[in-house]
DNA sequence: CTGAAAGCGCTAACAG
DNA sequence: CTGTTAGCGCTTTCAG
């Protein structure tokens, strides 16, 4: 049963009167490209233009093994994917183009209730899989996904033996910011964490602790507040707190576990009439596009995003063709990508922009706004 | 040559002592499942479950013509996809995961430049596509395309025959952005219009046009700069147009093509000290996530581009079944969506937020802070 | 150097 | 109701 339109190899052998496997030896460049007469070559070739021939991806796929197609698996939050997954498929697209790869994208609103689909997305459609802040990937469900494809994880919640996979140094991270906020003066300094069984969110508080530890001020868990890695979450948070607290307990300054709860903070405090830096200070965490789009702009740590997805799919097309050669070279060394290291750790850095800056002299007093 | 080490229907038919048609009919649920006897569909089953059995979406793919993914071409603006793009992406996978569709990405850096790989991505790989704002599609390669698969466009430059293409009301955003304006009493409003040779930048020049025309505003050419549709070239343009005009020539409102443009404005405008709203009024044209994530909050024209993104996924899936289905059924009032129909128009609307205010008193003098 | 075969994994059409 | 056969479009092997 035809389905398309489009001319095949068939098709092109037969208008050239040659044999199929003339034409599929002439148009894709086989290794033995002299098997063929030039008159015959020519012949085919000109035939091939005029019928517009190009090869069917998916019957060279089936032979193959193979499609060329990398799979992004990500979570939607809220029925968005964030600009946090924006900035890494920024980078996983730039590295797939350069080597000729395309990218399938499949977002999961659970991970729990998502992995059939998982399974079927990866069942002959893609040659290796990306997964985006995986929740819980439970062992066994890690194992059917590798007997079918090789994948590679970005701050993955737990680590799977033998897989890669890419971290930012987290809590380096919150500990520089943090360090910053005290060196501007600051004591009372809130942490929005966002959810504290990840092992990101909980990597940041150790940050946050150690650098309270040693300034010699102390841990206040009423100024510690989890929730989501979402904007709305920083309004919510934010509004409780501001609720809770009387302004003499209200902290000078707030460090956010990424970017999106902070302009969640942000807003809410805007409503509060209060001002960014002069009242409170905020820093946030990721650096994404945004960032630098606020009036203030973001002080915020900065993480690799988009190089972390550039070297995501860099690794994983390394594995997907390793594993097509497997039998061919046991020679390790033709990578520059060394095989047996199971995490990428990248630097973060702090950007200083103008959401921080020394406490207020005297306690504010945030007042509602009637609207906004 | 076996690739992978994924169970096949062979093996499972094999195992279980059957022919493979047969454990095919079990699996897929064909038409007549009742073709084979309980005894021996047990069978097959529960082999199937201890292989842990998956079809090979590929080898359908190559029966069925058809691999159940959408293509979405998009282009990268300096190395990203903005979150214009990002925007009706989430739309598209919506659409996508509720029809049981894949969706896979394309970025191309320029149009003319790509003909070939956007050729190369939809043999076979893709059932249709989805083109984002494609700068000029020349009529050729439009057929081409149409040879293989069945595509939409969003916010197409020039119309194409017989393709859908979903546009929003851009000169009645533009012409309420500026009324709104003129309502709190601004009277010289530029227009930064983005590139003018796009036919959706010409539309809103139109609305602005008519609007000063209506108010009896003489339209003044100094006051609308062309530029692109980025941040950077917010930034580029302002800068240029802060040096060349003296306070008093200097308009007293910013009519911007889009959030991106708006946002590079705003950051050379507090670059020299000039405040939105109290000095200077901002509205963009968008609506894009982070258009409330500034402080204050942009004013802007809301455009659906999420909305946007369903709808020209849903009209390609159809497209996709009609296209399957086109000898069975000739009863075009099957679907929902009137095939004959070329453009889908969406309405747009104004934001209000904070960015926008009554003109200053008195003309305000722009000053360069010496580093920010 | 050319031709004929077989088969990737799956399904739709046939005979039995 | 079962089993066989052919084939989607392409490539690789093996004879000629």
């Amino acid at each position: 049963m035809r389905r398309s339109n489009v001319p095949t190899l068939q098709d092109v052998a037969n208008e050239a009167g040659v044999h199929v496997m003339a034409a599929s030896v002439v148009l894709n460049g086989a290794r033995s490209s002299a098997r063929v007469s030039d008159a015959t070559r020519n012949r085919i070739m000109e035939v091939a233009a005029r019928l517009q021939y190009r090869p069917n991806a998916v019957a060279r796929g089936l032979l193959k093994g193979r499609l060329n197609m990398i799979g992004v698996v990500g979570t939607v939050y809220g029925g968005n994917l964030d600009v946090y997954f924006h900035e890494i498929l920024n980078g996983i697209l730039e590295t797939a183009t350069d080597n000729r790869q395309n990218t399938s994208i499949l977002s999961v609103h659970d991970w729990e209730g998502s992995e059939d689909r998982v399974l079927e997305f990866c069942d002959g459609r893609v040659d290796g899989l990306i997964f985006i802040a995986p929740r819980t990937l439970k062992p066994e469900f890690a194992k059917a996904i590798q007997r079918s494809v090789p994948f590679v994880t970005i701050h993955s919640n737990a680590s799977i033996p033998g897989v890669v996979d890419m971290e930012a140094d987290d809590e380096g991270g919150a500990y520089q910011a943090v360090q910053y906020l005290v060196a501007l003066g600051h004591r009372k300094i809130a942490f929005f964490p966002g959810e504290l069984y990840l092992s990101g969110s909980r990597r940041r508080l150790e940050g946050y602790k150690r650098c309270l530890a040693e300034n010699g001020i102390a841990y206040d868990d009423r100024l510690v507040i989890p929730g989501w890695y979402t904007y709305s979450s920083g309004q919510d948070r934010m509004a409780e707190m501001l609720e809770r607290d009387s302004a003499s307990s209200f902290p000078t300054a707030l460090f956010c576990a990424n970017d999106a709860i902070a302009f969640g903070c942000m807003e809410i405090l805007a409503k509060y009439r209060l001002r960014v830096p002069d009242d409170i200070s905020v820093v946030g965490f990721d650096d994404t596009l945004n960032a630098c789009m606020t009036i203030p702009a973001l002080t915020t740590v900065r993480q690799p995003l988009r190089e972390m997805g550039r070297r995501s799919a860099a690794r994983l097309i390394d594995l997907v063709q390793r594993r097509d050669t497997r039998s061919l070279d046991t020679d390790a060394t033709q990578s520059s990508l060394r095989p047996g290291q199971t995490m990428d750790m990248f630097p973060v850095e702090l950007i200083v922009r103008g959401t921080a800056g020394p406490p207020p002299a005297l306690p504010v007093i945030p007042r509602l706004l009637e609207r906004n």
